[in-house]
RNA sequence: GGUUCCAUAGCUCAGCUGGAUAGAGCAACAGAUUUCUAAUCUGUGGGUCGCAGGUUCGAAUCCUGCUGGGAUCACCA
């Protein structure tokens, strides 16, 4: 048996030559570091100059598997493209033993590799479980996102973010670190306030039970209450001589919310009394939303126990002269070096600001969890204050501000334009969801799929695709990207869409079930094979994967995930049309494509696991 | 106005650290099922990669400027 370390580093040809397990060496590495290394040796021995090889998959209309780029020695050497390409793919193919044929095109070198190599490639991906060859990394990440504020139910924007979060954390557990979900809520401020207020002229002590309504969308239903009195009484007040301006400030209800939202500050037992029975409503709602929608969280944070931090901070920062007070006693940051501005940190009558608190709490993450990075999921309208956030860190010397990093996304656009809570056209996420599910139950009737549409079951498998679609839909853009939301191609099911791949995986499963094939089984390739072109175009995708993830948590993207995903769906959906598994006669063959389907289906189960989407048996 | 992000097919989006004739899906049209799920597959048409310069063997990709759009620049959160 042959040590593959060793071999590689001497880069003895001769010596690999006599290994017959050459191909074992290669999925250990990976077959890309092993070949650049092979033609860096070729390079260095014919030409005596040192080259970082640069590989690429070969293009479809050129024959090879991968291209070496070599047009860098053309100038350097003052040879011909043709005559250094021969003359490395002929060394190549005299001094090692997996290269099938090389062919040169201007300063193209494309390369074909052996397929009793490829067939080696693949008996290394069955034998291990999907993702269990990342090395854990012994890092922590605390991802933060969600972080809704309780005074109005979830709508589409916070669908993207929540979807994002938990994506990038199993995306960011997978790549090997100690993954915390967080959850910073809102539970405190003018905002709630003013459901309270409402809640208290208009409610008539209705409850969510009495009412028939979530929690959530009842308290949503008191703001919106708030805002229509609190337009009126300005009107009123305009009407008898007030400016706009002191209409805004003078209105009765909101002078009732600012003086309810001190009271709150000074503990008076009602409001309290008031705060924790609407914000109970609404914890309710909120989590039987995150259940339908398959997201959670491993800590909760509440800014009604955070607000008042950061204080301390700002005092430590002005002791060391980091921070400057002004004549009205307000304390102020100059970041004009960073190319920001001079920022106020805490007001002169003492009290906080948004980013007292935020470095308060920030402060406070870190101390409960040492986490050598710390995730931010929030909307790109607060690029500017996480600059500022993080430059404050910096400055205060903080040891993690290097790990800090916001993960900024996009906002979500209708066709109609933009979503504006206070026109109405703000998509709320529980309705969208049971459409969602309505759609997929409906469309499954009319493609006569399923047989009860009733069970428990098929409910199950609605949710499953509902949520496969939306979720799908909202990953596969970039994330910092602004993104259109329509609802009509959200429900679709063909293309590049999540029930796609979902049926996708449910064909394999029903291959694999008419074959019993047992979930454990390992399957070992040791007859002779040879891969048809597209099951070696699965081969070639499967052996990405672990990159794939890697590269998808170091980009925070879930992006690269859902398109690998899709990539892989379809290259199988091409495979399915032209070879058949269970009619196969050759039992050799037979065996070596239950043994890939099987490999493709766990990567697409894992894979879409990664973006928090479940894949059905079966639909 | 300052800062910052974005601009690729009719629409929605890919395009890895610069590489060969820029790719998918949707929509349109034409086909494929005696064969493991047709929620599938195959084909056709569709592009001055916003514009103009620059860097070099080579630019959708990097640099500069311009145009258009978003966000932000609060003692709001």
């Amino acid at each position: 048996m042959c040590k593959t370390k060793e071999l590689i580093h001497q880069n003895g040809q001769p010596k690999a030559k006599k290994c017959n397990f050459a191909a074992k060496l290669i999925v250990k590495m990976d077959i890309i570091g092993i070949l650049s290394n092979k033609i860096e040796t070729a390079v260095q021995s014919l030409f005596g100059v040192s080259d970082q090889a640069v590989l690429q998959p070969t293009r479809k209309e050129f024959e090879g598997d991968y291209t070496y780029v070599f047009f860098g020695l053309v100038k350097s050497l003052r040879k011909s493209p043709p005559e250094i390409g021969n003359a490395i793919g002929t060394y190549l193919l005299d001094n090692n033993d997996i290269f099938e044929s090389y062919n040169v095109v201007q300063g193209f070198l494309n390369l074909k590799i052996k397929n009793t190599v490829w067939v080696e490639v693949l008996n290394d991906l069955l034998k291990t479980n999907t993702g269990s060859e990342i090395e854990r990394l012994s890092q922590s990440v605390l991802v933060e996102y969600s972080s809704p504020n309780t005074n109005k139910p979830l709508h589409l924007g916070h669908l993207r973010n929540n979807f994002l979060g938990y994506s990038v954390s199993k995306i960011l557990d997978a790549a090997g670190y100690d993954v915390t979900k967080a959850c910073l809520v809102n539970d405190r401020g003018i905002h709630i306030c003013k459901s309270m207020v409402a809640y208290k002229h208009f409610g008539n002590s209705e409850t969510p039970e009495s009412a028939g309504i979530k929690g959530d969308h009842l308290v949503g239903k008191y703001y919106v209450e708030f805002d229509k009195a609190y337009k009126s009484q300005i009107q009123e007040l305009i009407a008898s001589g007030s400016t706009e301006d002191e209409a805004k400030k003078a209105a009765p209800i909101m002078v009732e919310a600012q003086e309810m939202l001190l009271k709150w500050e000074q503990n008076d037992p009602e409001i309290i009394d008031l705060w924790k029975k609407l914000n109970t409503w609404v914890y309710d709602g909120f989590e039987k939303t995150y259940k339908k929608i398959g997201v959670d969280f491993d800590k909760t944070y509440y800014e009604s126990d955070t607000y008042l931090l950061g204080k301390d901070l700002v005092e430590d920062g002005l002791n060391r002269g980091i921070f400057y007070k002004k004549e009205d006693n307000s304390v102020w940051i100059d970041l004009t070096d960073e190319g920001l501005d001079n920022k106020l940190v805490l007001r002169g009558d003492g009290t906080s600001v948004y980013i007292t608190q935020d470095l308060g709490t920030t402060d406070l993450k870190f101390q409960d969890f040492h986490s050598e990075k710390s995730i931010w999921v929030v909307g790109n309208e607060q690029d500017y204050h996480f600059k500022v956030l993080f430059a404050i860190m910096k400055k205060l010397e903080r040891a993690y501000a290097e790990g800090c990093y916001h993960l900024s996304y996009g906002m979500v656009d209708l066709p109609s334009g933009k979503m504006k809570s206070r026109e109405g056209t703000v998509v709320d996420a529980d309705e969208l969801v049971d459409e969602m599910i309505a759609t997929a139950k409906a469309m499954s009737a009319e493609k006569g799929k399923i047989e009860d549409l009733e069970s428990e079951e098929s409910a199950e498998l609605f949710r499953m695709l509902a949520l496969g679609a939306l979720k799908y839909y909202l990953l596969k853009v970039e994330p910092k990207k602004r993104m259109l939301f329509n609802p009509e191609e959200s429900i679709d099911f063909q293309g590049n869409t999540g029930p796609f791949i979902q049926y996708t995986h449910a064909r394999i499963k029903s291959i694999l079930r008419k074959a019993e094939v047992a979930d454990n089984q390992i399957f070992t390739l040791d007859g002779v094979h040879i891969l048809n072109p597209e099951e070696l175009e699965l081969v070639f995708l499967i052996k990405d994967y672990d990159t794939v993830i890697k590269n998808a948590a170091a980009d925070y993207s879930p992006a690269l995930l859902a398109n690998y995903t899709y990539e892989l769906a379809k290259t199988f959906n091409g495979f399915y049309t032209q070879h058949s598994v269970m009619n196969e006669e050759n039992a050799n063959i037979k065996y070596l494509r239950l043994g890939l389907i099987k490999k493709v289906a766990e990567t697409i189960k894992h894979a879409m696991g990664l973006l928090g989407i479940d894949v059905p048996e079966r639909m």
